[in-house]
DNA sequence: CCGGATCCTCGGTGATACTG
DNA sequence: CAGTATCACCGAGGATCCGG
């Protein structure tokens, strides 16, 4: 992190001199679904300062992680795209995201839901060998209470909406509504992991669709152990 | 980071509150050889603050990824030792540790080269598709210019010897000497990467044993390609 | 509204010295 | 050996302001 690097002349030291820094990979995170805007990344980074924001930007930019791109219309007109460098850090940021799924049990104070956290966790939970056969369009759609709120000024999406294309023992997962979806999953945001592990009490989620569809989803995800 | 989370319920960003502190991850590193105690744990990471690692090592252990064992005799006796999470977290930091390593290239300046950076690349890289029909333990001995200091006080070895042994296409990479190689590799620590990728100059390798294999094992092992 | 830049504060980090 | 104590510094957090 920093200027200040660790010393080593090591794959992982190096990993972590350039992407290590505070708020980084969640960058990344946030443009694995295509190019983003820097209100839309700061949208869905609530709390990012603008000015860390736009240091972390240029750094990411300087080293090849992502590239700025002039979009000709509308607005006033530049994205931020992942580079080829940049996208091979999915494998490896999905793996963490599993790994550190396993210290969520629900959200914490101050903690909401973002289209990329939902969308993250349902490509980082998959489980493809649980997936033969199925082929459908699920949407999720998680609203959050209008309580938890980060403080003046921080906006966030009462109702954060993703959808799941599961074919061919693949899982692609995209922000949005879908056009139409096989299955539609409403329920609280807290409620999300139950929904994943199939623990989830009918009264509390809200199906459309194909509702035998529900047990199918929820077998498609492997939530790791509680730690300890 | 920090104290301060990400206000996110998302296993990406909860891992990089668990675990995405300066030096964490480094930590864990060096304790996949097997437990160790504080001063080794300094010695493997030079220029970390004492007051860091304490911290660091406290943190870890709260949380659960490390524990601190009791060892009976000889030395005040106190190592520590990954639990089974903190090990989870093994192959991910593999897969960023290989993405980190395009942005190698030579050691910088001050840049060091510890067992723990020498195994875990072994391991990184490797590539079990091309080590069919190998079977064979390798010892590789790096030496570091005396010249490369990183300030008063900062002990580092100046020679680093690892070996790893290959069977069923499969890798296991200690650090320390081989007890019986069947092949040497000797050359100074900048060279490493070369050695790795097959294009070291046959000058500057000293080789012992079975000198036909080192091409064997270069064969083991892909470099990513360099960024841009 | 978008895309930042600026200013200030606070706390984690780095570096060193010291202790049970 | 295994840390704790102390202090300077700089990056992160937070709010505000500015040019297109």
């Amino acid at each position: 992190m920093s200027r200040r690097g660790y010393g080593q002349f090591c794959g992982l030291a190096r990993a972590l001199e350039v992407v290590g820094d505070r708020w980084a990979l969640l960058i990344v995170r946030d443009l694995w679904g295509g190019p983003g805007r820097y209100t839309d990344l700061a949208k869905g980074l609530p709390g990012i300062p603008s000015n860390v924001l736009s240091a972390r930007l240029r750094e990411l930019e300087d080293i090849g992680v992502l590239h700025r791109v002039a979009v000709p219309r509308p607005g006033s007109g530049v994205v931020y795209e992942l580079t080829e460098d940049g996208r091979a850090l999915q494998e490896v940021l999905l793996g963490l995201g599993r790994w550190g799924s396993r210290y969520l049990t629900r959200p914490g104070d101050g903690e909401v839901l973002t289209p990329a956290c939902v969308t993250s966790a349902l490509q980082a939970l998959f489980r493809p060998e649980a997936a033969a056969g199925v082929r459908a369009t699920f949407e999720l759609a998680l609203s959050q209470p209008a309580e938890r709120i980060l403080g003046p000024g921080h906006a966030w999406l009462d109702e954060v909406v993703v959808h799941a294309r599961v074919e061919a023992r693949r899982i692609s997962s995209t922000a949005g509504p879908a056009v139409e979806p096989d299955l539609r999953i409403a329920t609280k945001a807290e409620r999300m992991l139950d929904v994943l592990a199939g623990t989830a009490s009918p009264r509390e989620v809200r199906l459309s669709g194909d509702t035998a569809l529900l047990p199918v989803f929820s077998r498609l995800f492997r939530l790791p152990a509680a730690p300890g």
